[in-house]
DNA sequence: ATTATCTATAGATCTATAGATAATGC
DNA sequence: ATTATCTATAGATCTATAGATAATGC
């Protein structure tokens, strides 16, 4: 009931373990990354660590949404309104930054299989994440449309889900085989999106 | 050395194993897929099933090895050179199939993920699987593309990687939220790679 | 002789919790 | 007084293997 809170060191702490536990994973992968280890690289017991979080699921989603925090911090936050082009950019910057962080690819394409059951800690994080993401790309796309650079067979709302699809797909593909370059084919779907507007571009009416 | 092979009860229960396999996971979901559940389900003991598989990873490639048998034999198989269309028909189809089978979908996306490591049993199954998709894929786009009906701005082959990012990513958003229409986001993915045709067609230069 | 199957078990994890002690701050 | 951390452990799985016996087929 009366709970005082963390002390200053026991938040510093946590931020610590979601900070080693970003660079662990994404150097070792997600093999490595049992509870147990990642106490270690941060020089805590098992159950030290766990002090912090209500358990193993709550730790990972953490680390997840500490990752969310650090990539927007350095690749420009995605909730303000851009547009398709600076957006493009910003998701093709994004998608090569994560062909060099392997462990947490997986970390997170295992989690959303995981996070699936809405009992999972993770659920609410996906379905948020997911929903703010395709809001933002469908509100470019739309202004884009209505300015006749993108045709409108399709609504702006299934266009939003498509690309985030690749983006999650291509990660499974690229799991495979890291050769694929998962930038450029991102950029191909941009690309194919642009194709028709740049036909019909000058001459509207027939 | 001197290996006789399986008896033929052997081989039925084997397969026997396999199709209440994936009856059990489609129904029950990846979850209550241990081996030990797996076992019961077709009246064997745990050590009794993992007779016929050297490892339950091994045991799990084989039920998707086994799906992709009855889904081919049901859809038609991909590996006859359609057209675009009876393409984007069967592929449409076998995704509204998926929705029905969600504990199979959990099945592949979760061990696409684990399958990344190429010591995994199932890397090979998802590296042939992937690329024979994707040939056949390509294939059909290229023919179109030389009769005008899609533009190209971009190759087939990544055309094709981006169609088959497309359904498995979509997968994962499902996860999340079964209400999403897959088979419907899929089509929409034609639809858009048509578009340009539609505008351009009739006269190909200006 | 070999396969098909069982029971039993070793052994490897891994998570969560209980019950300490030391450090921090109202 | 509460938080931060430790050691120790319960207990839940789960996989793989050993060592049987019963059924099958060269």
């Amino acid at each position: 009931m009366a709970s005082r809170g963390a002390y200053a060191k026991g938040v510093a702490k946590r931020d610590e373990i979601l900070e080693t536990a970003l660079e662990v994973i994404a150097r070792e992968g997600y093999r490595g990354a049992s509870v147990k280890e990642l106490a270690e690289a941060v020089g805590l017991s098992q159950a030290g660590l766990l002090h912090y979080f209500d358990s193993k699921d709550e730790l990972f989603t953490a680390i997840l949404r500490k990752r969310d925090e650090v990539d927007s911090r350095r690749f420009g936050d995605l909730d303000e309104k851009p547009s398709l082009d600076r957006m493009r950019e910003g998701f093709v910057g994004i998608v090569r930054h994560n062909a060099e962080v392997p462990g947490l690819v997986q970390l997170f394409s295992r989690l959303a299989v995981e996070a699936g059951d809405p009992q999972h800690p993770a659920h609410d994080y996906f379905v948020e994440r997911s929903a703010a993401l395709r809001g933002t790309v469908a509100d470019a796309v739309a202004r884009r449309q209505q300015e006749g650079g993108i045709g409108d067979a399709v609504d702006p709302e299934t266009i939003a889900r498509i690309i985030q699809a690749v983006a999650d797909g291509l990660q499974l593909q690229w799991l495979q085989d890291p050769t694929i370059d998962m930038a450029a084919t991102v950029d191909a779907v941009f690309t194919l999106l642009a194709a028709p507007a740049a036909q019909s571009s000058g001459r509207d009416t027939p």
